[in-house]
DNA sequence: TGAGGCATGTAAGAAGTTACATGATTTG
DNA sequence: CAAATCATGTAACTTCTTACATGCCTCA
């Protein structure tokens, strides 16, 4: 249930409605860890509720209510995160096309790898962007940005790792692949 | 429905029945790419069947049935294949744990980070010796292991990324934080 | 006063997991 | 003849997506 952890998560940080930690997951978590819709957090929220592992600490205009963890919930939170994860199930669609790039001739396989290059330097170089213009001076675990500056770097890195793995696999097909 | 490509994938190399594919998911995708189960693999190619993108070539014993992609199946792979990705919907439940770091006590986030260390090391490691054994010699389009070895590869240079950035984030933990 | 954003929810269906269920064949 | 593996399937449940549905508040 990474659902919920995510939003205890989000809740650590501050008490927050169900509207704010939807923006919240597309903002800071959907890029690189995690993607919720509202229609899937606000019945994990009542659930939540019903486990007291949240609680409603302010109602506001328009039927807003503002969510705080409990101390159920931090407990919850943290035996999750120190619990050594089960099964790391992976889910990869680019890299699925990858396997099955064999199945192509071999035109459009040089075109479907030069394509996922392509987007993966660019993705690289946004991201190197967003470091140098919105992290600036947040590589200190007390910067409130710490977390999110965390995955951002790991997003860059993945994506330098997969563009170095991109030009490895077209070399091979340049230089061997005449299929 | 990558569920359903994966699946014309696998066939488009050879012909498989429904027992063969959930072998190959285990032993070739789950790893890196995508993960079934025989439950979600036999109503799909029930499905596939149905609508003609397979076709069972052959029946053995206790009922097994042997399935061939067919020219829409084909056709439907390719045009999946070529077609620009959606939405690359990432769900790294391991990134969401460092993402969630500034959660816990500096303790607690350091030993978490070193048994991620220490779980990226092992596995680079692993895979490195996997490539020298099992792929030795398959750095070429034409062999039939060209397809797991691309995505061994990928697994590999993902792990060696998620060590080095491990590197990083516990260096700037140590060096700054005493929260 | 209209547009845009705030704010919440539900319904239907697809996708995925876990558990249940059965039985044939091969091999030691 | 027992154990392992081959081989298929369904049922119940959870998770996730897409679409539908409603209405309030703020600001230009």
């Amino acid at each position: 249930m990474s659902l919920r952890h995510a939003l205890l998560g989000l809740l650590h940080g501050a008490p927050a409605s169900g509207y704010d930690l939807t923006k919240q997951f597309g903002e800071r978590l959907e890029r690189f860890a995690w993607h919720a819709r509202h229609s899937q957090i606000y019945p994990e929220l009542g659930k939540m509720l019903a486990d007291d592992l949240i609680e409603v600490v302010e109602e506001g205009p328009r039927g807003r209510r503002t969510y705080a963890i409990t101390d159920a919930g931090r407990a919850e939170l943290r035996e999750w995160m120190m619990r050594p994860p089960a099964n790391p199930q992976v889910r990869r669609e680019s890299l699925l096309r990858m396997f099955l790039l064999s199945t192509l001739d071999s035109e459009d396989a040089r075109q479907l790898l030069a394509r996922h290059a392509e987007a993966v330097r660019a993705e690289s170089e946004r991201l190197r962007e967003v470091i140098a213009t919105r992290f600036d001076g947040a590589d200190d675990p007390d910067d409130p940005r710490w977390a999110d500056r965390l995955i951002v770097e790991a997003g860059l890195r993945h994506a330098e790792a997969s563009y170095a793995w991109t030009k490895w696999a077209m070399r091979l097909l340049e230089t061997c692949g005449t299929r």
